[in-house]
DNA sequence: CCGTCTATTTATAAGCT
DNA sequence: TAGCTTATAAATAGACG
């Protein structure tokens, strides 16, 4: 389906290096049929392409790849009545993520409550509950792990656990000069996120944790603590 | 730039019949060779047009282009040019928000993290050393609230709490599955209904919790919590 | 309005530097 | 690594049914 001296078969291209450089050309490749589409039609246009490494590269015929996704996101008010701008269209977004905010931090709320709110026996049994449930995951997976024995034991065999964190932040190089070409506006940038919301361990995280919120004394959860 | 009989200049096509027939035909062009790049690097692409009549084609080589859209937004650094407007206030916030979001997922994997993603029995072990001192708290309170008593042990009246999991995640999951490459998502006229994020803790949650019991028999949930 | 056909222009896979 | 060149595959403007 492509061009040049043999027939393209549309199939993923194994070597890294080779698929780094098709993926150059032709990202440039489409950005300039963008660019073109955009102008000879006089219509809005906003593309995303993420490098196999990770490197963003957007273009917006307009300014904005954001305002393009949000005329996007608005398209079913479009149709409905008439335009809308797109603060009100931002502030849609704001509101959609704050609840979501509001939504994690009432669920967090039953693992790591605020004491001080807690006003009934019952309340407190319920976020036991919800503890002692996760608790026997992590046992399960644990004992998985293990091969299966220690199971009813989730502090012993965790105290003199070595403290070797893995991993993790360090996404912030920015090694080069991403050299910003303005046609209409095409961006590159570089980093890559992993946001994955499973659990990962990383140190930052560990010494973010010195404001437990807890009565008496919160500790930095250390991992020995008991 | 482009082909045809003629060659082509940039500009905009003013025959509205032939700047829709343009448009069509170049769309279709652009969405296949997004698809293609997509597949042949492996890699994720969104793209949104809008035709000159106001229709909207949109291309994600993964799911929707919502999910493009926040791995674009979500970045850690932006360099995005473009006009800066009052907007920018908002999508500072929307920007703030959404960094505070994925914290919060981030510390909320460590009370109820993905099991299966557990590698090491250290890992487990930090998880549980949050449930633990978790449970910790709660077990102070309780003890104030009874008086005093009970206070060393977190455990008993628990222990035979059934397996309920107040599981969340709502989006993710996807991982990698390459091989199946549907006909890549191009979508045309609207699509809406972003992702909500999954289950919320609120009495509705609750409710459905069918494995919910405390040890003394909990009743219909009656919390006063919020 | 939509698919087809065809002459030309483009895009680009390989090579080469 | 990054361009530059060239032979070819593709895309597509315009015409037609």
């Amino acid at each position: 389906m492509s061009m040049g001296r043999n027939k393209l078969l549309v199939k993923r291209i194994e070597s890294p290096t080779t698929r780094q450089v098709i993926y150059s050309k032709r990202k440039d490749g489409i950005v300039k049929k963008a660019n073109e589409l955009s102008i000879l039609c006089d219509t809005d246009v906003g593309l995303i392409m993420f490098s196999p490494t990770g490197r963003l590269t957007s273009f917006a015929s307009n300014g904005r790849v954001e305002d393009i996704f949000l005329r996007f996101i608005n398209r079913p008010d479009e149709l409905k009545g008439g335009p809308i701008s797109n603060e009100e269209a931002l502030e849609d977004e704001l509101h959609k993520v704050n609840r979501q905010l509001r939504e994690k931090q009432e669920k967090m709320s039953y693992y790591n409550p605020n004491v001080e709110k807690i006003g009934s026996l019952f309340e407190a049994g319920v976020h036991q509950q919800f503890l002692e449930n996760a608790i026997q995951h992590i046992g399960q997976s644990k004992a998985k792990l293990v091969g299966s024995r220690i199971v009813q034991q989730p502090n012993d065999d965790v105290e003199a656990a070595p403290f070797c964190v893995a991993n993790d932040d360090s996404y912030r190089d920015e090694s080069e000069n991403p050299d910003i070409r303005r046609d209409p506006s095409s961006v590159e940038q570089y980093g890559e996120e992993i946001c994955s919301m499973g659990p990962h361990l990383s140190l930052n995280f560990l010494k973010a944790q010195k404001n437990w919120n807890l009565s008496g004394g919160g500790q930095a959860p250390k991992l020995g603590i008991k």
